[in-house]
DNA sequence: TAGATTGTTAATCGATTAACAATC
DNA sequence: TAGATTGTTAATCGATTAACAATC
């Protein structure tokens, strides 16, 4: 049934190009062709026009594209569509920033539980959402059924975590602890590696330094 | 003088490389292979020679690697051992949640100023390092000469601040604004898109959803 | 209709993998 | 020396760019 697979590397220009449309959306534009969106976003109209086919044609020959049409339906090739509902493992400093992230709501996401394993922590409130303990995690999504959970734990709990997750049947994990975790089948990953991000820094810095 | 480019797609992997070996050296072990090396880490042997060879030969023919002469040349290449010291611009949670990140520590860098415009949070401390006012901040860079600069202020402040920084003489950026910034030459910089990121979580949930 | 611009096929480029001679 | 494994060249694969026929 599906089509074929969609590259990595097409998926991860997708939100680039909404929030471009986004952008132009505000400023009034209602049209745009490959050509002129590239120029604005310093890539190939060519390339543009390949990623866009691989999900459909969203434009009109002669025209070019809608920028309301295509921003809406690259807004659903992202499932933002879906309303997504996330909870929060992890009340520490990065949980507390992640749900302070004020961004996502905007892009349809909505933050409905937070979890610790410290009790002194439960019942405080984030941005409205109170702390669970984390022995309360396997009740809340039978209950609640979030799409997303955010691991913003230790390394050594994440591995442990994921197996409860995966038995939930909770569908997309966006990881923020060092693991190199494996997902089954089924379930979508998405890890942000803050380490390796700062050290590739360090690294363009030498290259940088030596020109 | 500079040998030929590296491409990013090498650098990025560095990092991963660089865990690995650490592992490898807590585990006690002293020589690897890179076939022994790529079925760990789930890559081939060939790339893992062909990413090392960018930089020199590290290994011996009818060896390997010395796991720790290894580690340390690619700390070296990632500028590990430059001892590199930052500061963090934006107190807000995102900011907290950086400061408190020990494993940057673990990596040779040292946090040494946060700023802040809120006149409010001056002087307040944060892993032992005080908060200072954003007008402070280039009188501290020409004192202190910091290498790298977190951005974890709103979108709408990021251009601006960039400049200033620009004109300071900062070497490097970690950026978490949500900005397309544009560096100068003999600057490095490196954006974490959390927005971008959570999207494509669950761009992959659609995809893994109609399988 | 003529002009514009897409969708798509073909050509190019770069990155990954395979193969093997060099050498420890 | 023989066995092992690198460094490096050649082959393959995939992604990007160019070109153009289809068509609005």
């Amino acid at each position: 049934m599906s089509s074929k697979k969609v590259a990595l590397v097409v998926i991860r220009r997708l939100p680039r190009y909404y929030r471009y449309l986004s952008e132009l959306l505000l400023n009034g534009v209602d049209r745009i062709s490959s050509k002129d969106l590239s120029e604005r976003m310093g890539v190939t109209a060519s390339q543009i026009r390949q990623d866009l086919n691989c999900f459909g044609g969203f434009g009109q020959q002669g025209y070019g594209y809608n920028v309301e049409y295509l921003y809406r339906e690259i807004g659903k090739l992202l499932g933002l569509e879906n309303g997504r509902t996330m909870i929060i493992i992890g009340a520490g400093n990065l949980g507390h920033a992640i749900a302070g992230y004020s961004n996502f709501e905007r892009r349809g996401f909505r933050l409905i539980g937070i979890f610790d394993s410290n009790k002194g922590l439960v019942g405080d409130k984030v941005k409205g959402v109170g702390i669970m303990h984390s022995d309360d995690l396997e009740s809340f999504i039978a209950v609640n059924k979030p799409d997303i959970a955010v691991l913003a734990i230790p390394k050594v709990s994440a591995q442990d975590m994921l197996k409860r997750l995966t038995a939930t049947g909770i569908k997309g994990i966006w990881n923020f602890s060092m693991s190199e975790l494996k997902v089954p089948d089924g379930m979508a990953i998405e890890t942000v590696h803050l380490s390796d991000s700062l050290m590739t820094l360090s690294c363009k810095m030498m290259q940088t330094e030596m020109e």
